[in-house]
DNA sequence: TCACGTCAAGCAGAT
DNA sequence: ATCTGCTTGACGTGA
């Protein structure tokens, strides 16, 4: 079990997503943002080695543009070596990595430029990842993407796009349950017809389920991911109090995330703490997880 | 220095 | 019809 949170650290001075607008578009702006936000992830991922939050969610703003038309820059080769340096600190600590394309990302669309856009941004991700030299195990999260007023061709839709995809992308790709769309058991439904591993978001299954029980989803989400893939990712957050339904609440509540761990002790997993306040949050979650067996089990390796 | 309109992109529920 | 959230505010013009 490892523990981690997304994208961005508040409590070190550096910013690694910086990106800029399409109108100040210049190569050497991009080739500037890209560096500052490079030095910057490896500045977070020195920090999670330190402080034994081994999981990473890499923002996608990471390259601005990447899969954009105007960026004709060759940033794969002209990073190659900080791409290898960071990749180092990564497979040396033995961090857990993950990317979530952002909501215009749907495999899914009846809109074929909407898909191809997709696909290239998937592209993208993949690239990233196999130029840091990830494993298989690092993966890229994506929702299953609309209902269009047809959910079983929408979902029809998503078997079909995904298995077209190459395999530099399904290798990474997973699928993550939503609150508003697609439940855990829409996704199992595409797992049986792909086989893609499937990522548990357990504040979404909160708000949208058929009355399974978490202990039910942990079990068959984990049975998606086979060893190539890792143990299950789990993206844990929790209502922000006050705010509409599906908020994200700023601080973790540490009781409730120990009842979390509690109801899911047969089953190990990697968890991504969707919290506002993210580093501060999982340095509080750690405390706590540290004390579990499922922890324990990993430092003893 | 600061306020605030806007930002590549999709979708659906809320208002 | 328009706004808002999503994983999340940051960019940048104008005063």
């Amino acid at each position: 079990m490892k523990l981690g949170y997304p994208c961005k650290n508040w409590s070190i001075d550096c910013i690694g997503d910086k990106t800029f607008r399409l109108k100040s578009y210049s190569e050497h702006r991009l080739i500037d943002t890209i560096q500052n936000n490079l030095e910057c992830l490896k500045e977070m991922l020195t920090f999670n080695v330190k402080h034994h939050l081994l999981f990473f969610r890499i923002s996608s703003d990471i390259i601005p543009f990447a899969s954009h038309p105007i960026n004709t820059f060759d940033w794969r080769d002209y990073f190659l070596d900080t791409f290898e340096d960071i990749g180092t600190l990564i497979s040396l600590n033995n961090i857990r990595i993950s990317m979530h394309p952002d909501q215009f990302i749907v495999l899914n669309s009846p809109k074929h430029d909407v898909v191809q856009r997709s696909i290239e941004e998937l592209r993208y991700h993949a690239d990233l990842l196999d130029l840091l030299q990830c494993d298989s195990t690092a993966k890229i999260q994506l929702h299953v993407g609309g209902i269009y007023n047809d959910k079983q061709k929408s979902l029809q839709r998503f078997i079909e796009r995904y298995n077209d995809l190459p395999n530099s992308i399904r290798k990474r790709l997973v699928i993550e349950n939503d609150d508003t769309r697609y439940s855990v058991n829409n996704c199992i439904h595409i797992f049986k017809e792909t086989k893609i591993p499937i990522l548990l978001d357990v504040f979404h299954h909160s708000l949208l389920n058929n009355n399974e029980s978490l202990e039910k989803v942990l079990m068959e989400t984990s049975r998606t991911w086979h060893k190539k893939d890792g143990v299950l990712m789990v993206d844990y957050s929790e209502q922000a109090p006050g705010l509409r339904k599906g908020s994200h609440t700023k601080s973790l509540t540490v009781s409730k995330f120990k009842k979390f761990l509690e109801l899911s002790k047969p089953y190990d997993f990697d968890i991504m703490l969707e919290i506002k306040d993210k580093e501060q949050s999982a340095l509080r979650a750690l405390n706590i997880v540290k004390k579990d067996t499922r922890f324990q089990q990993f430092t003893s390796e």
